[in-house]
Parts: C-alpha cells; sequence; structure tokens
DNA sequence: TGCCAGGCCCTCTTTAGGGCCTT
C-alpha cells in the first residue's frame, strides 16, 4: 500500500461542535508495511480536562499548562502528514475533531480518512468486539502501551490497519490494498463482500474471487 | 438538577429504536 497517515486525537469530549478540543495528537506515517515516522504531542486549548477525561488518558490540565498551542500543534502535523491519505479507528470521530481544527486555521482537508473500524466490521465479522483494544487482543498483536493515549493507539490502529490488508491479501486474495480500495470496502454491504468470497457479485477494482 | 454527539449497524426494521465506538 501507498503511504498512509494513522492518526489518533485524545480530546476534552466528544463533540467539537460542542465546545470540546483536542489535547493530544499522534500520527504514524506507514509505509511498505511498517511504520516509518511518528509525529507526537501534547496541546494547550486553553480548556481543563475533565476529571473523567483525565483518569482515562491520564493527561491532566497541569499537563497541558505548557504544552505548545494547539494552533501550533495542529499546524504542525497537518504539515507533517500533508497530502498523505489518512487512517483513523472510528474515523467519524477524529475527522471531526481533525476538520473544525484546521478550519480554526483557514486550512481545508484535502484527503480522504478510512476507518479501521468500518473495515474490520467487514472483513472479520466474528470479531467480539471492535474497540482498537480488544480488536487488537483478540487478533494477537501487540499491544502499544499506555492505552488511551495518542501515539500508542496510533501505533496499535496502525497495526490493526495492516493486519487487515493482510487479511485482504490472503483470505479475500485481494490483488493489491490501496487506501482507495478499504475507502470502498468500508461503504460496501457486508453482503457484497461476502460474495466476493464466494466467487460471486459486481467486480470491484483490486478485488478478486476466490471461488 | 439533568442532560449532553453522531455515524454505523442490527433487528422483534424501514413511518424506529437502541447498542457500539470514539474522548
Amino acid at each position: 500500500m501507498d503511504a498512509v497517515a494513522v492518526i489518533d486525537f485524545e480530546t476534552t469530549g466528544l463533540s467539537p461542535l460542542r465546545g470540546d478540543r483536542p489535547t493530544e495528537i499522534a500520527a504514524v506515517l506507514v509505509a511498505d508495511g511498517r511504520i516509518v515516522d511518528r509525529y507526537q504531542s501534547l496541546m494547550n486549548a486553553g480548556l481543563p480536562v475533565p476529571p473523567f477525561i483525565e483518569r482515562l488518558t491520564g493527561i491532566s490540565t497541569a499537563m497541558l499548562r505548557h504544552a505548545p498551542p494547539v494552533e501550533h500543534v495542529m499546524a504542525e502535523v497537518a504539515d507533517f502528514v500533508g497530502t498523505v491519505p489518512l487512517v483513523a479507528h472510528n474515523a467519524v470521530f477524529d475527522s471531526r475533531f481533525w476538520d473544525a481544527e484546521l478550519s480554526r486555521l483557514g486550512r481545508q482537508r484535502g484527503q480522504s480518512f478510512v476507518c479501521t473500524m468500518l473495515v474490520a466490521r467487514r472483513v472479520l465479522p466474528r470479531a467480539p468486539s471492535y474497540k482498537l483494544g480488544a480488536l487488537v487482543a483478540s487478533l494477537g498483536l501487540p499491544a502499544a502501551e499506555p492505552a488511551h493515549r495518542a501515539l500508542a493507539d496510533a501505533e496499535m490502529a496502525s497495526r490493526l490497519m495492516l493486519r487487515l490488508e493482510r487479511e485482504l491479501m490472503e483470505r479475500f486474495q485481494c490483488v493489491s490494498v490501496t487506501h482507495a480500495l478499504l475507502a470502498r470496502i468500508q461503504r460496501m454491504p457486508k453482503s457484497q463482500l461476502h460474495a466476493h468470497l464466494v466467487g460471486q457479485g459486481p467486480e470491484v477494482s483490486g478485488l478478486r474471487g476466490s471461488s
């Protein structure tokens, strides 16, 4: 697969529309089946960290006091990933924060997101859970520590993405796995993906039946 | 004080409701 950037936000809450802001971001560049570069930074948006979030992530208001401003970090990480396609676990969450923070900078995202959770739901339909940590554990992938910190979660999501890529190539006999193919799979009805497994259904670029 | 987002996906569905997943 061509290079992609797997990103993960820690934030003060669930919704930028309700005033929540990022507290930390990590971006992991993946190329040729391995991590080739990393970016990680705490960031200070001038908001206190709610107690629940501090317990979850270990990121406290005091830790953010001397962190660089959110505007500086977001500009830096946006330059770090450039135009490389983006990946995240439950990407609808990260894409909302990414777009909201770039908008504050007068910038706009030019690349698409792939969601490892949506792809996993299709490629691994019998997984007991689609939480990032649970998927990594059930697949026997090495966990990154500490969980619920941006870099560890981004690295685990990148390992999950590479495992999904392997599943598509080996079990689904996928000729080549591209970001564009993952973007199509994550929108594909589960029944359609299964149809390809038994050599039926319409043509999908990059996939061939395994009858 | 009580409540709070939103897209996806399943089902006892589709004129809906509720769980999952992210922090």
